[in-house]
DNA sequence: TCTATAATGGATAAAGTTGTCCTTTATTGC
DNA sequence: GCAATAAAGGACAACTTTATCCATTATAGA
């Protein structure tokens, strides 16, 4: 339902949750490490979260990645949307002409599904779920 | 979010409740024509579909698919379960040991949302997506 | 029993996703 | 400027999903 690529970006936005501090900023190694995402693969999924402007990255020495903001101002849907865009159902996928101005009871129902979908990710945000009485902490043993 | 099997899953059972006529059968070819599924991938998923007893399939001249049931004793998830099953997350995706008995937030959060998606679809009947007053006929141009 | 019909199952191809590796570009400190 | 560092970007490999095709099996009717 929700693709491995999508995981490993919201561990690897976790991860910079739980380590931000200031503009301190950390190699994909590390972040790799800590996420278990692999190495060679979670460059391409930082840089995407770069380009949706949630995370800081800078080159050469003493570069890295970090949050561009504070945890509380991401949610969940604008991490899914930076990897893998949760798409709704907008028209007819069988292009009938007929269901051009409304969806058929069918998808009507697949994406009013989808709708319920983005709405709870997106009112979800990365500092909730960093910690919560009673549940362990993400990332950690 | 869903897949192309599970929509295409979803057309098929849709058009068998729509021509459903006693214990008439229909030919793929039939089925491929009304729901635009492509005629060589169709007999895939209608065998999975028969596979999860929504559909009976007889072989030979005069042979075809049928639906087991009212489709109003068939549900959305049902569908999607036949084809392309609704992954729920049952533990730790990075296998950490403190997580094994509890999710992390993070996942809890992931796993509620994938729980709101099953609800919704278990709770949608076929015969409800047929047809609803002031929506287009599924299929129908 | 023979022929026509239609689903089943397996092999294969095409496309998309996930994962790896290497070169290029940017940045820092000497 | 030079060397070391680290992200960006592109080529490519492995795997999964989607799609095609063909041989096999089952059924009906003559």
């Amino acid at each position: 339902m929700f693709s491995q690529t999508a995981e490993y970006a919201m561990r690897a936005i976790v991860w910079l949750a739980e380590h931000r501090d200031n503009e301190k900023m950390f190699g994909h190694r590390e972040i790799s490490r800590g996420t278990k995402v692999p190495e060679s693969y979670l460059p391409k999924i930082l840089n995407s979260l770069v380009k949706a402007d949630l995370v800081i990255s800078k080159r050469g020495a003493g570069g890295g990645f970090r949050l561009s903001r504070d945890p509380v101002a991401i949610s969940l849907l604008q991490v899914m949307n930076a990897v893998d865009p949760l798409q709704r159902i907008h028209s007819c996928p069988l292009k009938l002409k007929a269901h051009k101005s409304q969806l058929c009871p069918v998808h009507a129902k697949l994406d009013a599904t989808l709708a319920e979908v983005e709405k709870t990710l997106a009112n979800s945000t990365i500092q909730e779920v960093l910690y919560q009485p009673n549940f362990p902490h993400p990332l950690r043993e």
